[in-house]
DNA sequence: CAGGCTTTGTTTATCTGCGGCACAAAGTGA
DNA sequence: TCACTTTGTGCCGCAGATAAACAAAGCCTG
């Protein structure tokens, strides 16, 4: 007798295989856009026939389509064309933030087709009062994506706390404290549409559905699969991508880097604990370092970067210092997770041009061995084109594009 | 035309469910200790039918073997008890370290059948006569180990040191640059066993090997599959282990916690930054801090030790001020992380009596929401089963189990 | 102690998904 | 127009898992 524990995976039989496959070429044709069955037979390794099958059963569910005939130009028969269909199965996704809610839909090629944005104040409201407006939103986006004939698959939730087991742990910018938000989402969403069958709710911290929009819709960034993910908001939020898949630790609540130390003998930190990184390159301290006020929330930023433009001493300084901690505390980070690149997200993507210095120089100097300067410049501004919401559709899509089979059991019952 | 990168895993046929199916079975004896078909069937979710035929495959390749009945004591007829082979295939592990070069032999099931330890001082000394010399023990355990009908499958080598594609990218505490390891070490081996056949060696970072040895061999710690990994050497190494998988970053470099940043102030380290790590929470530091002659090496961490248990003052302040900004770093990286737990190895193993309050103290200061607390304790000393030469050995031995098929293939010519 | 019950392990037939091959379809080029 | 090339689809065979039946080898009970 020995470890019992060891978890298993499941074993495997034809339907696994079919599974696989049935999957493999699915994301293949995602992946190259425009495919013919042959093209994607050299690509996967599997037989003309063996695809033509597997094909034949996407189009039966819908997942692909077909185009007309590849003129290519050069000897042979031309290939039919395939495409990931543009109606269908999409995702759904929802991100809750302090003063706005967005919602996104995203179909299975990866392209936003409904985005609804909504700025309120949700601070001090009641969690099921804005998960009731968060489901009204979403009702309105699905039902703009029926229009187009998308069906979402079901729905994601990202929000700015620590999120576990399909509730907020605490997410102190929201005031909230073990909120079970996915079934108060559900709960809500289903009162809504009565009609409709219920969507499976699944729910994440917002930092890491930002992280996941860079990686599957940044744009500038398609190299990188292992990436460092920042995002300065009220906080500072953080995210781990490695080999192209988000790390989220035992619990789910990697990547908190905001309260890591810069200097534990630091300004007091509304955590409890003494000189966290949020005291020194959050928002509220960087605008306060530069004079500005802190209460102005976001336009503060604006700004900051306006001042920081015009050549404002103060404004730079307070950029610089901020940039130099942040410096330490992701070298740090750099330096325990080896990744290919730093990502700056949210609001340092305004300061990107004052603030990249300062940090490019501690990680060339603290990450070990000097693998940073040997790796070329792999600090990089996020790109727009990623925000959470969008990430969280992509959660659901991903989920379709990596078991279709499952998706259309699920769409059969 | 889009991204051509999402790389995409190999394609699955009938090959792919056999050798899958192989490896699970196989595991599963080897979790279970002793099995019979029909338990291993009911355990694994395939039928006895199907187990039976993948038995008699890992029978023949002498991956398991059978024993006597299975003398239950409960009605039905008896089974066939399984066991792993105590002879056949076999992990070869090594360890080079800064004093002393480690190798070790690990069968099937687990258990250390070879051990040859050599104190030598490597500093210093040219990286191709050490791998010449470790390569000598190699040959030797592999010698013992044939006298017990074991057979190395292929040979790990473990390095204080930044370990990528094969070879050595810095090893300070060697003195090391830019060493192609395997090839060396491959090359050695092979003129000391000419009559066999080449093993293949692949190489890692010592604690990363000293990691995943506590993850398989460690007492104590059966259930935690998530922990982050100190060892407390000349430097401060360390390892992540996630859900039972080493986490090695995107170039093979991560958990180098030794060199996150404690004050950016602090005293120069020889990476070149300010108040690494490593130059509070080192081995030279703590001994220089309790006033103990640094140059004594390991024996000064158990006369410090000694000090501890005498309760000398200094002694005791040492080790807590260390201790203290250990907690430092490691709160951050368990924010960051997110691990079940953490141990302490080496060094500190000797003082975690009166390391331990000091870092707990800052792991329940700092870990945000509490949740270090709330877990229960979760800062344990490393069990001392585990050696990163054990480890070592482990990873081949995992290897074969993994993929008991591909084993038997390249024995088979 | 004989017969029933239970559990194990093997045997046989069946099913299914992929590989291999041949072949019709649909283009280019001389 | 004919040779050549490439695509997509039948058709057959193979292999591996399932399902069901069966022999083997122990308990339990009257």
């Amino acid at each position: 007798m020995k470890n019992h524990l060891t978890p298993l995976e499941p074993k495997a039989d034809k339907a696994t295989v079919r599974r696989h496959n049935l999957s493999l070429v699915l994301r293949a044709v995602h992946d190259v856009g425009e495919a013919t069955r042959a093209g994607i037979a050299a690509h996967v390794g599997l037989t003309r026939a063996a695809v033509s099958s597997l094909v034949e059963q996407l189009l039966e569910h819908g997942f692909v389509s077909e185009g007309g005939k590849t003129s290519s130009g050069q000897a042979g028969r031309p290939g039919t064309v395939l495409k990931v269909a543009r109606s269908g199965p999409a995702g759904l996704g929802v991100e809750i933030n302090i003063d706005y809610i967005a919602v996104c839909v995203v179909d299975l090629a990866g392209t936003d087709r409904v985005r609804v944005v909504e700025h309120v104040d949700n601070r001090g409201v009641a969690p099921s009062e804005v998960l009731a407006h968060a489901a009204g939103l979403a009702a309105r986006a699905a039902g703009s994506a029926a229009e187009q004939d998308l069906l979402p698959a079901g729905v994601h939730v990202a929000l700015p706390g620590l999120v576990t087991g399909g509730s907020v742990r605490q997410a102190p910018n929201l005031g909230w404290q073990r909120v079970a938000v996915e079934g108060l989402f559900a709960q809500a969403l289903l009162a809504l549409r009565p009609a409709h069958r219920a969507l499976p709710v699944s729910s994440d911290n917002e930092a890491n559905a930002a992280a996941l929009a860079e990686l599957w819709f940044g744009a500038g960034t398609e190299g990188v699969r292992s990436f460092l993910y920042l995002t300065g908001e009220i906080g500072v939020g953080g995210a781990l991508v490695l080999k192209g898949d988000l790390l989220r630790g035992a619990h789910g609540f990697a990547g908190e880097i905001g309260h890591m130390v810069v200097d534990p003998e630091g300004p007091l930190c509304r955590c409890g604990a003494r000189g966290c990184l949020e005291q020194y390159a959050g928002q509220a301290a960087l605008l306060r370092a530069a004079g500005i006020d802190a209460d102005a929330g976001v336009p503060g930023v604006f700004e900051l970067g306006r001042r920081a433009r015009r050549g404002e001493p103060a404004a730079l300084a307070a950029i610089e210092r901020a940039g130099r901690q942040l410096g330490v505390v992701v070298s740090g980070a750099v330096n325990l997770f080896d990744p290919d690149a730093v990502m700056l997200g949210g609001a340092y993507r305004e300061l990107m041009d004052w603030l990249a210095p300062a940090v490019e120089r501690e990680l060339a100097l603290r990450v070990v061995s000097g693998l940073w300067t040997e790796g070329g410049k792999r600090l990089r501004a996020a790109s727009p084109l990623g925000d959470a919401a969008r990430g969280a559709a992509g959660v659901i899509v991903r989920e379709v594009l990596e078991d279709p089979a499952a998706y259309a059991e699920r769409a059969a019952r």
